[in-house]
DNA sequence: GTTGACCCTAGAGTTAACTATAGGGTTTAT
DNA sequence: ATAAACCCTATAGTTAACTCTAGGGTCAAC
């Protein structure tokens, strides 16, 4: 598939594609005679994994790290990968407590602010991360 | 307090809390007679906020979106928040979804490649994401 | 065989989010 | 009362991540 096709396919533009090229974050699995980049399903499912990492807030430096992490069956780079697995992991974990804090706040917003007898003042995000006070309070 | 404590126990710059006072994101809560900014613990708490929702993919702008949203215990404007805080759950929602698969993605090179039989080739984190499939291979 | 939709490189420009600089007032400790 | 450590505004510069432009090849179709 030309870079055109991939650029359909995912919606990321074309320039984008050859920044990414650029910047060693996904290369073309070939090229053709004429110089056209040639991609694959693989190239694909990288270029998919790249949009749904940044949204989650990794920079293209992450990524690219993330997607060199291999194992590569003799002990000594695997004690590496796993260590470096682990801080993602490590950071990861703090993502999603942070986003499951902010999505049970916005949940009281919407169910015990709107409809409640609280007053107005108290409903923004920021109250509703406070916590477990002025949970039942009328 | 002043700008340099807010900045101190953030580690926020002082020129980025000004920054985002120019962006509307975090206002001082008053001034001094000479001008000096001054800050409170509410101003504390909304720091942390914005330092959290940019580690998990939230622009300036989209934080800002979050930060006004307040239910204005008139029935007018209360729909429109619901609305919003549930397009925000919504979008947390896909953003934990992605984190969990990355999550467990990275577990599993650890683990099942890190001492497993498996060619040294299969060990990647794409290799990992795509599912049940040469998990029990040998 | 030429037209239109594609592709190429190299390099300049843009946007978001800072970060630094210049030039100058304020506060606090000595 | 003066020096160091703070604060101010206005504006320019930087970095990451694109986005666009100029100038030019390639390829499929008519």
């Amino acid at each position: 598939m030309k870079i055109g096709e991939l650029s359909k396919q995912t919606g990321v533009q074309v320039e984008t594609l050859r920044y990414y090229e650029k910047q060693g974050l996904l290369e073309p699995v070939s090229r053709t005679a004429s110089g056209y980049r040639k991609y694959n399903k693989e190239s694909l499912k990288q270029l998919l994994f790249i949009q749904k990492a940044k949204t989650v807030g990794f920079s293209l430096k992450e990524i690219t790290e993330l997607l060199t992490l291999r194992v590569e069956r003799d002990q000594h780079s695997c004690k590496d990968v796993k260590d470096i697995a682990e801080q993602k992991i490590t950071q990861i974990n703090h993502k999603i407590n942070e986003l499951n804090k902010m999505r049970q706040a916005l949940h009281k917003i919407t169910v015990a602010c709107c409809g409640g007898l609280e007053p107005a003042t108290s409903c923004t995000i920021l109250n509703a991360l406070d916590g477990e006070n002025k949970e039942e309070m009328e």
